[in-house]
DNA sequence: AATGAATGAGGTTTCATTCAT
DNA sequence: GATGAATGAAACCTCATTCAT
């Protein structure tokens, strides 16, 4: 199953790429066309414009990067096992759609996404956003404003996985492990006795 | 004092605003004629193309960058108080030249970069490489790749500065310090005993 | 027959004409599509640029040039009798294609014609200089230099159809003959008695 | 005398070569300031733009050209004599401007020439319309259009000329004597006795 | 008088989009 | 559905001309 890709899938695969490799201004229908090997006016049986293909191409990651992390969310947990299943969500998304990932990162606020798009990227902040003022809230996160805080672990975890995407690094379970510490201690507060 | 501007700095200051705002292949020179007050012709008088303006433009914001976190640079210091001393030179740097930070940050593996532009920036990473090492090979920073600790305080560092820049937070000494903090926790060893 | 023409052509033509009349450089390439009646975009899916364009119509009526001389060509035939040959060769090109053989004639030395057009104008000119080697060589032809010798031809054939080309002469087939012997008396040897 | 040049003169001289080299389209006016060691706005204080440079330069060649060819003319002298003074004023004037020569050639059609460079050029034509038709009435020179005669001479001459310009052929007085009677051959009727 | 920085109209070229096949 | 030739608006860039110095 899934023998071939079909041309909608070959269209939005090699659009992501391009896009996270390029920047949306940067990459042109006919470059998508070619690397979908589709002719390119099939690209406009799929998608409206070009606009809409980022559109879709941006909700498509967002909710995939949504279901990553939040399957399977220890809602009992405590705020550390939470932290660590976010962490490895996004890296089990990062994982499977690195460029989907990267794409996300650099376009969420780009001026071609539509209301829709900035709305589903607002929720998954919004998601965090909660975590975070629970955290808090419990003494366990540190009393900074939660954008703050996302933007510290978001931004270290972005830039490491831009590194492992430019195949300047390997990345292994241990390293992941390590550097999921180094977000936590970012984040937590610390007690005299650690 | 700075009564006017020269014709070239309104340019470079037009051009840097776009190009962070609406990145290189966004930007087009008649909107940054248009933002710098001068005739399209004249952007031409100054860059040769528009890859040599993004490029010289490049290069003089890593420059200030390197100044901003080199100057008075304590060498005979604690790796606590150099760390302290490079991450409010980033703020220096970042609060004087938002844009320029945030054009750097983002442009730093443009296909269009120039071997120059390129090298410049290799030498401002490898400063803080050698910084790492010699941390680590104290034991006072986590043996981690050098890639990753740099990646990840400067990927916290460039997300928060991107609220900034966005308006959606407002910096605070205060708020820096506990920042710095959160950013040495993240790639310092910890003892038991914090 | 010939009741479409392709873009292509349509834009060959176009080009053609108004390279010879305004020159390279005084031809823009919306001329040439308005002319040719295309979109200005649709020149550059037959030609990579401007330059590309010249050069493909240069080699064009080159070879058309070459084809006329050389059909039919009496190789075992006087010199008296390869002259004429030639000359009404020029004549048949310069007349199916007026334009094209003032165009050759203008272009010959341009600077943007590429080494493949500057061969093919050679090899042309390589065929004349073997015929007036040959001549000379059988004391029929002048013993001036080979250049010397297809200049003043060549010369005088080209602003008789410059006249012919800008409507100032109707060229008939006496006029021809006459001209040809014209020729013929500037380059052979004279005896005392004719 | 004559020690240095007028800024006029400087501009002159430079635009002559460049329009020959390039022809009008191809030559910018910093070009030509450039070659001539003045100032873009120089040329404008001399002549009211470009295609005021090209005609004043255009009659100045074409006065140059009459003066040499009439100057000392034989007016008694036979059609022979008579052709050889004409020929060899235009030989004077291509050794002492050989690119106001072939300016002048390349030029002579141009759609950007005023009425008085027309005209200018008209008179010289005339003269040897003048001389052509006189000869033909007295049968010495073949019965064709006058036009053609001239164009036959004129074409040969400056063919070779633009060899000798283009440094492919070194001119001698032998070689002019030689071509003279070239360009005689052609257009002066033969009798069977030479 | 001489300059060359400044300009914008217009040149070359690209590209999102359409549409006949 | 699928294509890619065709298009023209808009991109990048040049250059004739002006004008403050």
């Amino acid at each position: 199953m899934e023998a071939t890709l079909s041309k909608r899938d070959k269209i939005v695969e090699a659009a992501l790429v391009l896009f996270a490799e390029r920047g949306y201004d940067g990459t042109t229908v006919p470059m998508i066309a070619d690397k979908a090997e589709v002719g390119t006016g099939t690209i406009y049986r799929y998608f409206e414009n070009k606009e809409a293909l980022v559109n879709a191409l941006f909700q498509d990651c967002v909710k995939q990067f949504n279901d990553a992390v939040k399957r399977d969310y220890p809602d009992l947990g405590s705020v550390r096992e939470q932290f660590k299943h976010v962490f490895f969500g996004m890296v089990r998304f990062a994982k499977e759609n690195i460029h989907g990932f990267y794409f996300v990162d650099t376009h969420s606020n780009a001026r071609y996404l539509d209301p829709e798009s900035r709305e589903s990227f607002r929720q998954l902040m919004d998601f965090l956003h909660a975590y975070a003022a629970k955290g808090i809230e419990q003494g366990i996160i540190r009393p900074l404003q939660a954008d703050v805080l996302i933007a510290i672990v978001f931004g270290a975890f972005t830039k490491v996985f831009t590194l492992i995407r430019a195949g300047k690094l390997k990345e292994t379970p241990e390293m992941l492990l390590q550097i999921e510490e180094c977000c936590w201690d970012a984040v937590s507060v610390h007690t005299k006795n650690g």
